[in-house]
RNA sequence: GCUCGAAUGGUGGAAUCGGUAGACACGAAGGACUUAAAAUCCUUUGGCUAUUGCAGCUGUGCGGGUUCAAGUCCCGCUUCGAGUACCA
């Protein structure tokens, strides 16, 4: 009988369906493992063979846990909301809703052939009005929250009008857009609206003024994690910068929790230091300077506050409203043409040219450490966003303050011992200060820092200038706060109306509340978003319910919020949601969260480094806050895998003809590289009737061939349509079977690493299962016995359990499908076909080609699942059967390994360990004190 | 520019702590079975020299270093990839 996959895994695919095998139910009576993938977008194309990859490694690790005892958690759904889906709608007039199940369709069947443990009882889509009900719910939430820096954490708003009425922003420590200073008079005297404009600066989703990234294109703004190189992450369309209110999400309140989480995290460093670098903390310190001959004063931000001596002139950004205070009225006219020609500029032009450009505003600043009267000028290197948005210049030790001076001839004064300043910048924190002050210079100030290392001078200089009142230690954060609007249809609706001009949430209990229809996916002419052409898309107060927009009279019935929440709102708690999924009177029930927690193991692209994983710990830690969610950190471990890149073929057609020409063979001719369809070619040879085939055109084509065949060349690139170069999985599945695949997919190289996909070399694992299936079935049919296993065929089996039971933990799964091949080979030269070392190889196959392992087990006379099997234990007596590892360590240090047979005598052991070949060199000319064989076969050899 | 990572045969990739580099697989070459093909099995396969005998030299991007011993550790480069970009 012959090993028949089809037949097999359709088999075996029904049979776990009938039989419920991959539902999980909470059960204090196991310990709970959680294994989590990034949920797909849906997205028309469907699935190539590079997206299961990460699906596999997860359902390995899924099945391995449960084999292990564990309760395991393994869901999945979709992420449903998003742009291609709308731009499709826009083009066709297809509703997105009905593209977005039809292509969550074709996404279900084509993963449910690969053979995954998901449980789909618990399948979410962000879609849908029963999901996105609490991401609503989230936002309101957000909106009536504020963060007490103080408590470090998310407290009710209510608390903070408590305060408010009781003694003003006296004694508050909350964060905020800007600073404010009022009294509880002032508080309780204002009106309702300038309350609620009060509080919105508090709000930890707010509606904020803010210049954001708008994509015209798009019509969209786009948070800075969408935005790559000044164009949009999808569709490369340019952004320009622009001020508008929009809704935004206080993110910047977690900085430092976010960036204290990553100690407590096992994701890899790589990482952990992007998402370091993306939240950007800067210690520094804040310093005061007065402009000369005016009562005006500014701060500046730095992080050399070592360098306070070496300040030769001041930056303010253009955007600052000092600019406007400080110009001379001789400097004016400069001043305002050069903000003009900036305002002009967009980001990229600003990214792409990065000439030198500034102009002097005719005031003066003192140095509060020297008294000098330095220049300030405004140049666009100085950002407006960051720090304080004016910076003291000094151009002996930082780049850019060093191109400048030299632009435009401002004095250079160095402040290290031996540095040389003549062509650059001495940027480095090392070395002697010295200057600080002049010699010869009579001091202006206490502070000597001459002779001090930078970090000591560093030290002295912040506690200066927190004596003497001169500014303070202040942390600076690069991480901004989210942009939360999106000017879209395909998206949740945020659960709020407008009263007054002002945002109100609509009552939790009505929630959720779903997106309407509209005549057009496009913005309105009036330029609103595409919720703008929504007839019925207003709210009745007094009834609680959503109206036609005729009865709007802004006083029980008001208009709705026009925008739509970003991809990132749904996507943000939803392995919460999965815990329990039907809940339809909290986002999850307490029990539900106290026993699942949080995910063990999450397996996912890098390229939510800097946005969903950074919003989803975000949006954890503010339900953490509330007492919703039990852990801080939503994702305990964290496996980046890497990409699957295209590996495209080529042929090579000689100018103005319809010949190609064979790889080797194109010198000579002038010849055309053009993309041939992977499908036709087989381990780079073209299949040239398919060819023919292929094309009207090529129906025709004429080959020079070599030694009979047609070598394709080929590249690695995007996988593409247009590359010619996509694999879809179910035509691997149709031709090898699922069991194949996965193994193939694992098989190809580490799970973190990227690497082009290439289906040569599929045949080697496809052998692999028909020879473990042939230890089954042999000519005659079923052939295992009940023999006793020898300890050739014990040590063989128990050397694979230790080696997959340890791969399997460092996700090293390419190295043990290897351990499997040896292993078969092993049993199959033995010709061991005994039920004591089949049945344990299936189990530990199991995780990896779950079908296979399934029948064979039933075979074996087994009526439950392999999926429950107990996961074997390996003994390492049978693996000492014939020889022994002696690990030889020098003076206990150093070692190296030294197979010998195992009942060897020890004084012949310490005889071998002497006379290693590696060794025995080294000790020629040294005398052995002593040899010592300890119990775990560990020799010591010490020498005099 | 800065940060992080990588570089091993024709190819994908192995190699716990520094201890016989190239496991496993693909591809290639030769052979067995077969009318033939497919499938299957066997042998060889880093390079160079030798080969009806054994073996020898060389070899993990480049140049140094530490060590009895380096793909692995240290210093300096080169190339590639990822992230980030006037963040003071």
């Amino acid at each position: 009988m012959d090993y028949n996959f089809r037949e097999i895994e359709k088999k075996w695919r029904e049979y776990w369906i009938a039989n419920e095998v991959y539902r999980v139910k909470e059960n204090p009576a196991r310990p709970k493992y959680y294994v989590l993938d990034m949920f797909p977008y849906p997205s028309g194309a469907g699935l190539h063979v590079g997206h299961p990859l990460g699906y596999i490694a997860s359902d390995i690790y899924a099945r391995y846990k449960r084999l292990r005892g564990f309760n395991v958690l393994h869901p999945m759904g979709y992420d449903a909301y998003g742009l291609p889906a709308e731009q499709y709608a826009i083009q066709t007039g297809q509703h997105p809703a009905i593209t977005t199940v039809k292509n969550i369709n074709r996404y279900r069947e084509q993963l449910d052939k690969i053979g995954f443990c998901f449980d789909w009882d618990r399948e979410v889509r962000t879609c849908d009005p029963k999901y996105y009900h609490w991401t609503q719910w989230a936002f309101q939430k957000m909106f009536n929250s504020y963060y007490d820096n103080a408590q470090g954490q998310a407290r009710p708003v209510a608390e903070l009008v408590e305060h408010l009425q009781k003694h003003g922003t006296e004694g508050l420590d909350a964060a905020c857009s800007e600073e404010m200073s009022f009294t509880a008079e002032e508080w309780n005297a204002m009106g309702e609206k300038q309350q609620q404009e009060t509080l919105m600066n508090y709000r930890i989703a707010y509606l904020g003024e803010t210049m954001v990234n708008w994509c015209p294109q798009l019509g969209t703004v786009l948070a800075n994690d969408e935005v790559i190189e000044g164009v949009s992450a999808r569709g490369g369309y340019p952004v320009v910068q622009k001020k508008m209110r929009q809704w935004c999400l206080r993110v910047s309140a977690y900085a430092q929790r976010l960036l204290d989480g990553l100690e407590t995290v096992d994701w890899t460093d790589s990482l952990k230091e992007t998402q370091r670098n993306w939240i950007g903390r800067s210690e520094g310190t804040e310093v005061r300077f007065r402009v000369k001959d005016s009562d005006l004063e500014f701060t500046i931000f730095t992080t050399r506050a070592d360098t306070m001596f070496g300040v030769t002139f001041m930056v303010l950004a253009p955007e600052s409203e000092l600019v406007a205070q400080v110009t001379t009225e001789a400097q004016r006219a400069e001043v305002e043409a050069y903000l003009d020609r900036t305002k002009k500029r967009t980001e990229r032009e600003r990214i792409a040219d990065r000439k030198v450009t500034g102009v002097f505003t005719g005031a003066y600043a003192i140095n509060p450490f020297t008294g000098d009267a330095v220049p300030i000028w405004v140049s666009d290197y100085v950002l407006a966003g960051y720090g304080t948005g004016a910076i003291m210049a000094v151009p002996a030790h930082d780049s850019r303050d060093y191109a400048f001076a030299k632009h435009f001839g401002l004095p250079i004064v160095p402040l290290v011992e031996g540095c040389d300043v003549s062509e650059e910048s001495f940027d480095a924190k090392e070395g002697i200060v010295c200057n600080s002050p002049r010699e010869g210079v009579e001091p202006y100030c206490s502070l000597n820092l001459n002779g001090l290392s930078i970090k000591e001078a560093i030290a002295a200089t912040k506690k200066y200038v927190k004596e003497h009142n001169l500014g303070r230690v202040k942390v600076n954060y690069r991480l901004r706060d989210a942009i939360f609007s999106r000017q879209r249809y395909w998206g949740e609706p945020f659960p709020v109306y407008y009263k007054d001009g002002m945002p109100y949430m609509i009552d939790e209990k009505k929630l959720p509340l779903e997106l309407p229809e509209v005549a057009k996916f496009l913005p309105t002419e009036s330029g609103e978003p595409p919720l703008g052409h929504a007839t019925k898309w207003a709210w009745d107060v007094a009834k609680g319910e959503v109206v036609d927009n005729t009865l709007i009279d802004n006083t029980t019935v008001f208009p709705l919020e026009l925008n739509t929440m970003p991809g990132f709102a749904g996507s943000s708690a939803y392995y919460l949601r999965y815990m329990d999924p039907h809940n339809d009177e909290a986002l999850v029930s307490k029990e539900a969260d106290a026993y699942w927690q949080n995910v063990d193991l999450y397996v996912g692209g890098t390229e939510h480094a800097t946005g969903h994983l950074i919003y989803s710990r975000f949006w954890n830690k503010f339900l953490f806050d509330l007492g919703i969610s039990v852990k801080e950190e939503p994702f305990q471990k964290l496996i980046n895998q890497g990409m699957i890149q295209g590996r495209s073929n080529f042929v090579y057609r000689i100018k103005d003809t319809n010949t190609f020409v064979s790889l080797n063979l194109k010198e000579g001719y002038e010849v055309t590289p053009l993309h041939v369809d992977v499908n036709i070619v087989s381990n780079d040879i073209l299949d040239i009737e398919a060819f023919r085939n292929w094309r009207p055109e090529y129906k025709d084509a004429e080959f020079i061939l070599e030694d009979g065949k047609y070598v394709c060349g080929w590249a690695v690139e995007k996988m593409s349509k247009s590359m010619f170069n996509v694999v879809n999985p179910d035509v691997i599945v149709e031709k090898y079977g699922a069991d194949t695949l996965r193994l193939y997919e694992m098989f190809l190289g580490p799970i973190e690493q990227s690497k082009p996909w290439d289906t040569n070399g599929i045949d080697g694992v496809h052998r692999f299962l028909k020879k473990l299936w042939a230890l089954f079935y042999g000519k005659d049919g079923w052939q295992v016995t009940d023999g006793e296993p020898t300890a050739e065929e014990l040590k063989a089996l128990h050397k694979l359990i230790k080696k997959v039971t340890q791969d399997i933990e460092n996700f090293s799964y390419n190295t043990s499908i290897s351990a499997f091949m040896i292993c078969v080979n092993e049993l199959t030269s033995l010709k061991c076909n005994k039920r004591a070392i089949l049945e344990q190889l299936i189990i530990v196959l199991a995780p990896f080609a779950p079908h296979v392992a399934e029948e064979l087990w039933h075979t074996l006379g087994h009526e439950t699942t392999v999926c429950d099997a107990p996961w074997p234990t390996y003994n390492e007596d049978y693996l000492k059967e014939n020889t022994a590892v002696y690990a030889i360590s020098f003076n206990g240090k150093v070692r190296y390994n030294l197979e010998l047979p195992a009942d060897m005598p020890k004084e012949e052991v310490e005889q071998a360990a002497i006379i290693h070949e590696n060794s025995a060199k080294w000790m020629a000319g040294k005398s052995v004190k002593k040899v010592i064989v300890v119990p775990k076969k560990i020799v010591n050899i010490v020498i005099g």
